[in-house]
DNA sequence: ATTGGTGCAAAGTATTTGCACACTT
DNA sequence: AAGTGTGCAAATACTTTGCACCAAT
C-alpha cells in the first residue's frame, strides 16, 4: 500500500461495505488523509477539507475522524496539543516525531514480537498492541540550527 | 532507586539546590508521586493532596507538575482523557497499560539502544528519546472477564 | 523584608453533543 | 421517501493564566 488512490479506494470500499453514507464531506477527509504520508491534526484536515467545502464544520470532521477510527482504519496519535491522525498503518507500527517542527513520519515495523511474548510471560499482561515513537531533531531542522539566526 | 523515600529526597534536595521554595504543597505533590509506583492522573494527585491540605487548589499542582517536568524530574505520559505523570525513571522506559482499567505500570528499559541507531542512520534524524507503551489487558482484568458478569 | 508561591476565578484550547434541516441511498 | 449525516451552537473537559494575598527563605 504505497500509493493515496489504492488506499484512498479501499478506505471508500470499506465505508460502501458496511452500510455507511459517501458524503462529500467524508470524501474529503480521506482525500486528506490519504494524500500524503503526513500525520494531519483535525485543524489542518479541516483547512483542507474546507478549501473544497467551504461550509464543512469542525464538528464534521471529528464525526468522520471518529467513525474511522471504530472502523480501526485511522490511528489517532495523542500528542503535544492536539491529536494527528495517521490513515496508513492501522496496524502498531513506530513513529519519528520531530521535537523542533511537529513533524511525524512513519517508520518501517521494527522488530517488536520478541518483547512483547517476552513482556506477556514477565508480567501476565495479554499484550494488544503498542506503540512506539522517537523522538528527534529532523534533517531540516538540524540545518537550521546550524545557520547563526538559528535558536 | 526502588524506594520511596530515597527518591522524595533525591527531589527535594534538588528543588532546594535550584533555589526552589519547599512549600507543604510541593511537599505533598512530591510524597503522592513517589509514594507508589503508579502514575497518578492530575486529579488523583490534587485529590490526594487535599486530603492534607485541604485548601490546596488544582492550578497548583499543575504548577507543581510543570516545574518538576521542566527540571526533568517527571515525565509526563498523555494518555485517553487526561495525562499522568512518572515521577520515578525520567528517562525513556517502556510502559504497561491496561486497556481495560487504565493503570499503567513502569517496564524494566528494554534495549532500544541498537534500533535507535539504526533509526537514526536510516533517517538522518538526530534521535533524543523515545516512548515504548504496550497495550493489553492486566491479569486483574483478565480474570473478570472470565467471569459470567464480566463485558 | 523579599519575592516566589498559592488560591481563586476567568480565559483558553480541544473535543463532544443536541437538534433541525439537508442530502445520500 | 427514509433516515443518516451535516452544521450550528452550546456544552464539556482539561489546562493555563492574571492577580492579590500569603508565607518560605
Amino acid at each position: 500500500m504505497t500509493n493515496s488512490q489504492g488506499r484512498m479506494e479501499v478506505l471508500v470500499e470499506r465505508l460502501r461495505a458496511r452500510g455507511y453514507r459517501l458524503t462529500p464531506q467524508r470524501i474529503a477527509v480521506l482525500k486528506v488523509l490519504t494524500s500524503e504520508r503526513g500525520h494531519p491534526t483535525v485543524e489542518e484536515i479541516y483547512q483542507r477539507v474546507k478549501a473544497d467545502l467551504p461550509t464543512t464544520s469542525l464538528a464534521t470532521i471529528y464525526k468522520a475522524l471518529a467513525l474511522l477510527q471504530e472502523l480501526g482504519e485511522v490511528q489517532e496519535l495523542q500528542v503535544e496539543g492536539s491529536s494527528r491522525y495517521d490513515a496508513w498503518q492501522p496496524l502498531p507500527h513506530a513513529h519519528l516525531i520531530c521535537v523542533s517542527c511537529g513533524r511525524i513520519e512513519d517508520l518501517e515495523e521494527l522488530p517488536l514480537q520478541a518483547p512483547t511474548d517476552e513482556v506477556e510471560r514477565r508480567t501476565g499482561y495479554r499484550i494488544v498492541s503498542h506503540r512506539l515513537d522517537f523522538f528527534g531533531v529532523c534533517p531540516q531542522c538540524q540545518q537550521k540550527e546550524g545557520k547563526p539566526q538559528g535558536a
